[in-house]
DNA sequence: TCGCAGGTGGTCG
DNA sequence: CGACCACCTGCG
């Protein structure tokens, strides 16, 4: 059964950018499931209404979810004003705002990112949910499941894992999964370096989308791409760019990373 | 066939 | 340290 979710004065928001900036996996057509809900999400710009057709969850959880209650206007200022170079990607990708998601499913969702590409990182993911998470009903058209919790995973059977084509990432989801149950939930960018298939990269993903660090800044190969076309770095110059990057964009560099990578990834196209 | 895709871990020098 | 390199899998 599914009720109606209508919150106001919503500014600096589209579906398009949130979903596709690369900080998520289970949304679809604007539709995704997010927890233990269903959620289709429609925006309309003129009215700064956001419309969410859901099984659950109050207007205050989505709201968080959303990160309604930051100011992305007031960011934007202050990256263009720091940055004069980054100001067509901010205009490129307006309406990205940086969800808050549970730090698990991040976890999992990112070792699986790793060496992998966006199609099929969803499809992975889809299909773990499919073998280890709940069935939470029929939604828009298809079953519905959520993210399966620690615990399932943790007890998960690598080579059922492996049926689900994730290659040499199954043992780094169950041992993951093994460590996250028995330390609980990591709290900083060295827990997470502890964890098996969690380097740099994926350590940093995970402090900003599952942990809401936003000053980290986690540097892939499009960021790579970016960061040589843009200010000059040698290609592998990682610690060259990451300290570019503190320097310029400090405690929003993390809004920059999104703004950056979603315009560079879809200007691509 | 081969390189690449939102990299990491292991092994050398 | 830093530079290589193998690695599941699917696609162009």
């Amino acid at each position: 059964m599914l009720k109606e979710i209508i919150i106001e004065n919503v500014y600096d928001f589209d579906t398009a950018h949130i979903f596709d900036c690369g900080q998520c996996f289970r949304w679809n057509n604007d539709i995704g499931v997010v927890g233990s809900y269903v959620c289709k999400a429609t925006y309309d710009e003129e009215k700064h209404l956001l419309k969410l057709e859901t099984n659950g969850g109050t207007k205050e959880f989505w709201q968080n979810y959303f990160d309604l209650d930051t100011d992305y206007s007031a960011i934007k200022k202050m990256l263009a004003a720091s940055d004069p170079d980054i100001i067509p990607a901010l205009e490129y990708g307006q309406g990205i705002r940086i969800l808050n998601q549970d730090i698990f499913e991040t976890i999992i969702s990112f070792i699986v990112s790793q060496n992998n590409n966006i199609p099929r990182i969803k499809k992975c993911i889809e299909a773990i949910c499919a073998r280890y998470g709940e069935q939470l009903g029929e939604y828009f058209g298809e079953m519905r499941y959520s993210f399966p919790s620690a615990g399932v995973l943790a007890e998960a059977d690598v080579c059922d894992l492996a049926e689900l084509k994730l290659g040499y990432r199954c043992e780094y989801i169950v041992s993951a999964a093994r460590q996250y149950l028995k330390f609980g939930a990591p709290a900083d960018y060295d827990e997470l370096l502890s964890y098996p298939g969690i380097g740099p990269k994926v350590a940093n993903c995970i402090m900003l989308f599952g942990l809401h660090s936003v000053e980290a800044f986690p540097i892939d190969t499009w960021v790579k791409h970016i960061m040589n076309d843009m200010y000059g770095f040698e290609k592998n110059d990682v610690k060259g760019m990451t300290g570019f990057a503190r320097d310029r964009f400090g405690n929003y560099a993390g809004y920059a990373q999104q703004y950056l990578f979603y315009f560079y990834r879809e200007k691509k196209d």
